[in-house]
DNA sequence: CTGACTGCAAACGTTTTGCACGGTA
DNA sequence: TACCGTGCAAAACGTTTGCAGTCAG
């Protein structure tokens, strides 16, 4: 994915150069915090502000552009919304990576268990990446 | 687990009154956040301060008694911690229930494809439960 | 041209901190 | 008794809101 500027219009949301910085960042960065985000996007835009930021984030986390991501022990992180993923964190440099897994076992189970109709799943593993091992 | 002061005294904390209460009522509800809590104590404890119950949580989710669970698009609520397990998030009535299931396939396929070697895993599936399933 | 977006400042809700008092061990 | 825990109030954070000016479509 590269045109942001019609991933912005296919949700229905006017092309603004704060909000393109905003998803090439995420793009980017894969993951990133909101405090993160503003202090990069602020070296481009000296003057854009933290309400913006968040009006955005929220814009186009329910316009289903983003997604945020809720990880034990660490600030919401937030991602331009693709394919369903798991993500893995490191313990030591706090890294969030995504993988692609097969996670129909899993849920399947879980719904004979539970009985639930599963709709989506969350999940994040936490341990030490392979940079951080071989150290 | 029936024996709360046994439990606090176990992780090295002072048994009070409130502590107890708190551990009581996260028993009692399996999960709750941190305003439902600060509610229901003040019913029994009238006097108690939203600051001893932040206190405390935290102290215990240190001294890993309690165990903090974040949850999309819900506030964080807390439990005891116990034996791993699975959260399941009703859409409809918005419970969170556990299931203990079988995670060793996929965190071994998750170890293989990342590199990571996994500590601990964190799985929240969100569906409609039986229970709304069937109105 | 019109409605949507931006930046600023103020407001808001939540969480944390400091301190004097009281209770646990 | 010595220290830790509690309640209260204030402070610190993070996030949201309202508004006037600006820009995208």
């Amino acid at each position: 994915m590269e045109d942001f500027t019609a991933l912005l219009k296919k949700h229905n949301l006017k092309v603004t150069p704060q909000r393109l910085k905003i998803i090439t960042m995420l793009h980017a960065h894969g993951h990133i915090n909101i405090e993160d985000l503003f202090s990069e996007i602020r070296e481009e835009f000296p003057n854009v502000s933290l309400a913006t930021i968040y009006k955005n984030i929220h814009q186009m986390t329910e316009s289903g552009l983003v997604r945020e991501v809720k990880i034990p022990s660490l600030k919401s992180v937030y991602e331009v919304a693709k394919e369903p993923h798991l993500h893995m964190v490191c313990d030591k440099c706090h890294k969030v990576e995504d993988i692609v897994l097969d996670t129909d076992k899993i849920i399947e189970e879980a719904e004979k268990v539970s009985g639930y109709k599963i709709e989506e799943s969350f999940i994040t593993l936490r341990g030490i990446c392979p940079e951080c091992r071989h150290k």
